[in-house]
DNA sequence: GCGTGATTACTCGGATACAAGATGTCCGAGTTTGAGCGG
DNA sequence: CCGCTCAAACTCGGACATCTTGTATCCGAGTAATCACGC
């Protein structure tokens, strides 16, 4: 039980993506550079983004990664649901006939770290480091 | 990012050892197949609860498992904890500087699902099934 | 200067390799209960 | 009837075996920009 690092290298790239004020493509050496991983399989996970629709991709020469969306729609949770997919963290294949009552408290709590995320937005992020600075 | 199984079946053999109203030991053949998991394997994860404190071991003949709090006071964080482990979801080993800021929005998201887990106790549970025959 | 082709710089997708963790099994060792047997 | 012994019913813990998943690499294919070359 433990979010994968390929949720955190999408993060952070999304939100690298994010900060870079020019919207040109940027090549997924540089992203992997700066986070120290290798281009192939940071490319695999960000293809994940592209069909979640948040990303696009740019090919051949001066190619690379641009965002689609508006920067301030992307919420950590579209990420995550990208990465981990969306299925509930907690299943009980039980057949204790009616509902598994174990199973509801799960979700319940589930769905309150899902509205954290889904109220935080990486332009969020972006600001707070500005102001940092 | 899954809950584990072995979870599950703590879950669930925590709540019908809360339910029982007898405080006799239990043999771990009883609840395994009551959730149709192999003894030896539940016998792993009952140490594991052993070890956090929220239930002893009765060996030798009758023996079995035994709840050592009041029923009142066993939470389902307290489970997940002594199964998953208390680590945080989610951890950013990078090094950009200062504190990671994604990893404080996953810190806070984590923490709210934390909290509910904390806030429900088996016992209610026990309640609301009582309720509902 | 201008088109055309070759080269270069990219991404994409599948196949594959590797490691770690979850899941589950097996077995020997220790512990308590209870039954059986001898005094 | 009492006490001793022994078998049975348990849990405990470590050592394996297996399976899935996460992590990562490699390579061939496709695509777009740019450069080189010939006209």
């Amino acid at each position: 039980m433990k979010f994968s690092k390929a949720t955190n290298y999408a993060l952070h790239t999304m939100l690298s993506l994010v900060i870079d004020p020019s919207m040109k493509p940027v090549g997924v050496q540089v992203l992997a550079e700066a986070q120290d991983v290798s281009p192939t399989y940071l490319s695999k996970i960000l293809t994940k983004l592209v069909k979640a629709g948040m990303l696009e991709s740019v090919s051949g020469a001066n190619g690379g990664y641009r965002l689609t969306r508006k920067k301030d729609e992307i919420t950590f949770l579209d990420i995550i649901h990208a990465i981990e997919g969306t299925a509930s963290l907690f299943e009980c294949h039980f057949d204790h006939g009616e509902e598994c009552l174990i199973q509801q408290v799960m979700v319940e709590a589930e769905t309150k770290m899902e509205l954290h995320l889904k109220q935080t937005k990486l332009i969020d992020l972006a600001a707070k480091m500005k102001a940092h600075v």
